[in-house]
DNA sequence: GGATTCAGTCAGATTCTCTGACTATTATCG
DNA sequence: CGATAATAGTCAGAGAATCTGACTGAATCC
């Protein structure tokens, strides 16, 4: 069995995918059990003014068509809705509704929990130095930052 | 846009999400161009001895019927075998197969190269620091660890 | 030795995702 | 200005991945 010849990708994995499950279960156990997690990858990437179609595709590393289908969803669910961009005709914003902050704010709560209890574990410094060694590495990993 | 507010789990999985990416382009560079994102993700799990199904499904966080779909098209496609298992009748162990060690190979050097790069663009001590802080996570996040 | 648990498979449905083609709007440039 | 190209999004259809539920055969547990 693989043990520490992991590689770092891989590390990032698995903690990555502990806390998604962390949050979706969290979320869909305060009643929002109609999201999916395909769904949830969409809606997290949406900024607090609204966020363009093709961006949120972009992010989320997925056509604009499978975006579109999942904000769809979103949309009849009522956790979004659809906004003509003011600043181009062509373009609509996905904003985020009255319930879907209501479900965002669970997340964010559980976020910050799963968050502390990896603080806790590792410990303020070495905590901090993950965070810093990621925010880095964000810079050649991430095309669509900033 | 959200910018340094990300939390340290999306920070880590467009990190890994870029590993992936990499390695998966890479081998299918290479001429393995049959294979896909969801059975590459399974094949990296294959112990050097050859694992067991559900234990396949367990580490991939999949039911084992999804693990036993995409076995069957690494199969298939000749990257892997299945072989009795000799401590249990019930059992079999996927195993890699020859096709399945070469792909595996171009795969290794590539992570290698990704590891490379993130190590040259965060310097040795904050790389050895990021291994070392996920190591650590690593042992309250992965319920399969060892 | 019978009941229970465990490993894996079969069948069917749903969800997710993609490619390709299309409309409408904006940007470019001679 | 007006033709052409690029951009934002949608529609349609197909393929891939995933799940739930039910089943078989083998081990394990009193």
């Amino acid at each position: 069995m693989p043990q520490d010849d992991l590689n770092v990708g891989l590390l990032m994995f698995i903690a990555y995918r502990e806390m998604e499950r962390r949050v979706l279960d969290a979320v869909v156990a305060a009643g929002f059990d109609d999201i999916t997690l395909a769904q949830a990858r969409v809606f997290q990437r949406i900024g607090p003014d609204g966020t363009r179609l093709g961006e949120l595709a972009e992010q989320a590393q997925v056509t604009k068509q499978t975006a579109g289908f999942l904000v769809d969803q979103l949309e009849r669910a009522g956790y979004v809705e659809r906004v003509a961009d003011p600043a181009d005709a062509r373009a609509k914003l996905v904003r985020i509704a009255e319930k879907g902050r209501a479900a965002g704010s669970i997340a964010g709560r559980t976020v910050a929990e799963v968050e502390a209890e990896w603080h806790a574990h590792l410990g303020r410094q070495r905590m901090d130095q993950l965070r810093e060694a990621l925010s880095r590495l964000r810079e050649i990993t991430d095309r669509y930052a900033r």
